[in-house]
DNA sequence: CGCGCGCTACCCCTTTAGGGAGATGCCGCG
DNA sequence: CGCGGCATCTCCCTAAAGGGGTAGCGCGCG
């Protein structure tokens, strides 16, 4: 039986020493590698050409989705798992479609963490129930388009529409045209409340 | 030399076995003991009396910050340092208040935390400069009182001022008066810039 | 005791946000 | 080529939010 090559990508060095225990007392994997951001996760997967990743999303320099990405971009057959506390449906969707193979949260058991390695490794895909199911809850709704998360990100620093309008070289009556589209789509009742779905679902950032 | 009996809480079990590989390799420290949430946090340092507690603060039951304010009223000589990704000047300041000796973020390394450790054994507190300037940067101002956290938490669920009035039992003027109150304090433009700031400062939750 | 603060409440007024309906130009896709 | 989605813009109207000031009432603290 062939050993499991695993590098783990997250900004916190305790977690990866955890993570290292974990692979540590598996006699079937080994931990080759470790990176604290994006970039240099994918300076890491050119060289050792792990078997399975483990990535985290929230990173400084640069995120997880956008390493994923960029990874599968140049290894179309990259195993990468995403290892996050949870960030909201959208971050989790868009985890998967830029390639991820699976999804794990922080607070799982080791097991989970062992069983989903190896499953990916074995080619499966494996998310949890609790996010499929709520990526599955919204997939119906039409997403937000580029333009709307711009000026929802304005709305959420705190911005006038008439503000927004000069700031992104627009009439203000195009804004409220697009807040009108934008508070269906996230069943909000004002702009406030927009805000906090959309941080809570990970359209937005704190 | 006598040996650091540890006490670890924190809702992520990787990160407790990451913590734990850490005091393995030193010969003056040892784990005594791991919890997942405050209840069980208090009822561990009950039974085990550790010298040392290391204390995450966002966790299901029972958050840090009570808990640490429950084990500082029975045991007044304890020591705890708070182990957390960063939450806002507010969560911090009240982790301090509550009687914790130290605050520690999870990106650092782990020289640190052992230093850290040492210290408050010692009696000392220690909190990084980059937390303390950032509490600092916020005691001059007047804090949000009682009523106007709980405001601003309906402001956050997407109540306009009439509902809010009506849950609270007050009129809608008196919700306005709050609102006025509250927007300078957090040196808000309108609504959802108090709410997003308030979150950024660990004053509201997600 | 008096003072300050928190909570309550009211007044007036201006600005902003939100809801409805309609319309244009652009671009990609079948 | 025509259709749909996106972004842009317009007009009208109502409701909500914000800014100013004033004031009573209870409570703790020096």
């Amino acid at each position: 039986m062939s050993v499991i090559r695993i590098l783990t990508v997250d900004d916190h060095p305790l977690l990866r020493e955890g993570i290292a225990a974990v692979f540590d007392a598996q006699d079937d994997m080994t931990l080759v590698g470790q990176a604290s951001n994006g970039r240099e996760a994918i300076e890491s997967f050119r060289r050792l050409r792990p078997d399975v990743t483990l990535m985290d999303l929230r990173m400084p320099d640069m995120s997880g989705i956008e390493a994923i990405a960029a990874i599968r971009a140049e290894f179309a057959n990259a195993r990468i798992i995403v290892l996050t506390t949870y960030a909201g449906d959208a971050q989790a969707a868009a985890a998967l479609k830029a390639g991820a193979a699976g999804y794990l949260l922080k607070n799982m058991v080791r097991k989970e963490l062992i069983e989903t390695i190896r499953a990916v490794h074995a080619g499966k895909r494996r998310v949890p129930p609790e996010i499929a199911t709520e990526i599955a809850e919204h997939v119906a709704d039409d997403a937000l388009t580029e333009r709307e998360v711009q000026i929802l990100q304005c709305v959420a620093a705190g911005k006038s529409n008439k503000l927004i309008a000069v700031q992104l070289a627009i009439s203000e009556g195009t804004v409220k045209t697009h807040m009108k589209s934008i508070l269906p789509k996230l069943d909000a009742s004002d702009r406030t409340h927009a805000v906090m779905i959309a941080l809570r679902r990970g359209i937005l950032d704190l």
